[in-house]
DNA sequence: TCTGGGGTCCTTCGTCCA
DNA sequence: TCTGTGGACGAAGGACCC
């Protein structure tokens, strides 16, 4: 498999057999980590948590060091601190990784305009027509880290492969801050031997699944029959038998539609108040509506979700005779879910609305237009929170009302 | 040990309608 | 008028990803 030049985690441009292996999968190294040790070099390496100190929170990313004592994504911060008393927790500054992000996405771009953004800190770059200009998919590979490096100062891991699956699964070998690059002759070498669990879209329960099924490596996955696996897991049986084979069909999309907005919280505390839950509903929906503004959509499905203190989780959606984008039709739509869905008036522990079915914005206007008030008065907030800040309005129902919630911090800690 | 937030995709089921 | 069928669509929820 090509790879390195020796020492381990140098790239090598040269004598690679990188034919065929136009997909670059580009991730960054525990992004959020990395970033508050480049804004914050005293932390350089100490273990280092990013996430909320508080009660209900979970690592958004967790440095190298901090991982050693098994520390991972997703975990309670309670969790991970008993793992690693001695790590620093941060609280997370999604605006400044955002920005950061774009500056990177930005570089991968001056490689190739063939860019497709999968989250904030990873893409997938198909590098096909850029040879010419800058040599094998390696050596671009190379190149992209070195300018990322070298402009931002963050480590980045790169996979080279035939497809985009294999050009991540690559990456995830490379980490940290390395290149592999899989020559298409050696793709199926590669992936057998894995887990089922390295297959895109294999969680937890699709692989017991297959384990029932006798199937533990990508390998016996290729050699089951495709029946067998369509018949268990219908479509996605299908998807994951083509995948340990090497078959991805999927491209690099350039461009990506929005499905949905919304926005969750958690109390720090279980809500049995309705008058608590209503508005929050307000504030999340008055959040996601600014979005879809934003956006120039509108959504005519509003959808509302609760957890219940056991962790119960349901969801309730409406479609509206007319899409929208005006907070407070999402959220009387959303308060009417409630009160049919919050029967029991059993502990809340989360609150979520998201709107769907979205379409672009400007089509054809009701007659009677029933929001039209609604929507002057929130495009006229728009308007000021564009010049003075978001913080800065709020509808009079939410002012000095937010009850605690996850993320509600007062601290630096560490 | 106690599980965030923002999403996508898929399956299943019920309803409506031709 | 009754019954069956199948497609389209909406709703609910599970699984998964980062």
């Amino acid at each position: 498999m090509g790879k390195t030049d020796g020492s381990e985690r140098q790239v090598t441009v040269g004598p690679v057999d990188d034919s065929g292996a136009d997909i670059l999968h580009v991730d960054m190294d525990a992004f959020y980590a990395s970033v508050e040790v480049l804004d914050h070099p005293e932390l350089a390496g100490k273990p280092l948590i990013v996430g909320h100190a508080t009660g209900r929170s979970v690592v958004s990313s967790a440095s190298y060091e901090a991982r050693r004592f098994g520390v991972r994504s997703a975990m309670p911060v309670s969790q991970a601190l008993r793992l690693c008393p001695d790590a620093i927790t941060v609280d997370p500054r999604m605006e400044r990784y955002a920005e950061l992000s774009r500056q990177v996405m930005q570089i991968f771009r001056r490689a190739t305009p063939l860019v497709e953004p999968v989250s904030i800190d990873e893409a997938f770059l198909d590098v096909s027509g850029a040879r010419k200009l800058l040599g094998s998919p390696s050596q671009i590979a190379a190149q992209v880290r070195e300018w990322v490096r070298r402009e931002t100062g963050l480590p980045a891991s790169v996979g080279v492969a035939g497809t985009k699956f294999v050009a991540k699964l690559a990456s995830g070998r490379a980490k940290p801050d390395g290149l592999l690059v899989v020559p298409v002759a050696e793709t199926l070498a590669f992936l057998h031997p894995l887990p089922v669990g390295a297959l895109w879209g294999v969680g937890p329960s699709t692989q017991t699944a297959l384990n029932n099924l006798g199937l533990r490596t990508v390998g016996d996955i290729a050699s089951a029959p495709h029946q067998l696996l369509e018949k268990r897991l219908g479509v996605s049986g299908t998807r994951l038998w083509q995948l340990a084979r090497g078959v991805d069909v999927r491209v690099v999309e350039t461009t990506r539609i929005e499905k949905s907005i919304g926005h969750e919280e958690t109390f720090e505390f279980d809500v049995t108040d309705a008058a608590i839950l209503r508005r929050e509903l307000l504030r999340l929906a008055s959040r996601a509506a600014a979005r879809l503004r934003q956006a120039s959509v509108v959504g005519r499905t509003v959808g509302l979700k609760l957890r219940y203190a056991d962790f119960r989780t349901i969801s309730r959606s409406r479609t509206l005779p007319e899409p929208t984008s005006v907070g407070r039709r999402i959220y009387e739509e959303a308060a009417a879910l409630l009160d049919e869905a919050w029967s029991d008036r059993g502990p809340i522990r989360l609150i979520g609305v998201r709107v769907e079915q979205l379409e672009a914005a400007g089509g054809q206007p009701a007659l009677w237009d029933p929001d039209e008030g609604w929507r002057q008065t929130e495009q006229a907030l728009d308007g000021i929170a564009a010049k003075f800040g978001s913080g800065v309005l709020a509808p009079a129902s939410l002012l000095g009302t937010k009850p605690r919630q996850v993320g509600d911090s007062d601290h630096f800690r560490g």
